[in-house]
DNA sequence: CCCCTTAATGAAAGTCGTTGTCATTTCCAT
DNA sequence: ATGGAAATGACAACGACTTTCATTAAGGGG
């Protein structure tokens, strides 16, 4: 999984990334490290930095901006390009896609004149499970 | 302009809204308070941080963040909800409006039981005259 | 297996945008 | 005018993240 990335498998590699396929939600670095460190396996933060910055540049992690600027990282059951509908309480994510969407962001980048075009669009609300524990 | 928010009217405030008003990009507070000086006009870093921030929380500015995670604001012509297609290069921007992605947005929030539901929408390209000064 | 090269780790220090502090200044209603 | 509250700004502090660099440990070649 991580040395058909051309990286060597390391013990924290292997932790992080267990804990990011067993954790649905996004979570961000320190939050990983935290949890990291609650199960026993103790890995460095800045590790836990570098790694899901790797993870993410190879497309085997999502990441978003929290509205703080904090950065939340997900394992993402689909490769293909989708967009986020996540919790502001607990971080958990549904994957949406709106191909409509797709082409009227490339539609009005294209009529505009404008090049290298690339978008971001992110839902945030407060899911079933957080409204209900009120 | 200001003294309607219920704020005081000094002069660096004017000074800072003198400037947005004549600068069509989007600009982060130190580029806004390295104008300001260029101009002679001598506005705290702090203060130009804290009119920002009151503008924008009164609608007065729009802000948004660079890939970088830096805030950059921009006074925009609609008081209504729009979105920007921005250049990567020089923060020029273009207020775009998609009520159908807008009502799509809505729809797949409530599918999922999401509540109190926003969305943040910008899309970056490189601008004509920033293509063409390649 | 055992080296040996080199990638990876992690503690600590540094970066940088942004916010808090607080003494001083300035606005403005009375 | 003048008193009181709001605003300013230099400086320190904050927090997420990155860099540094000495140390550790993969893992391929012998
Ligand atoms: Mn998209
Ligand atoms: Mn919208
Ligand atoms: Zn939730
Ligand atoms: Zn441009």
């Amino acid at each position: 999984m991580v040395t058909s990335l051309g990286l060597r498998a390391t013990k924290q590699r292997a932790a992080v990334l267990a804990l990011v396929d067993e954790v649905a939600d996004f979570r961000s670095a320190q939050e990983l490290h935290e949890l990291l460190r609650a199960r026993g396996e103790s890995v460095g933060l800045t590790t836990v930095y570098r790694t899901v910055a790797t993870l993410a540049e190879a497309g085997e992690l999502d990441v978003i901006r929290r509205a703080d600027g904090e950065s939340v990282y997900r394992r993402c059951g689909s490769g293909a390009h989708h967009h986020h509908l996540v919790c502001r309480d607990c971080g958990a994510a549904v994957e949406v896609e709106g191909p409509a969407m797709e082409r009227w962001a490339e539609r009005v980048a294209a009529d505009h004149g404008y090049s290298q075009v690339a978008h971001t669009l992110e839902l945030f609300g407060v899911c079933p499970v957080c409204s209900a524990a009120k």
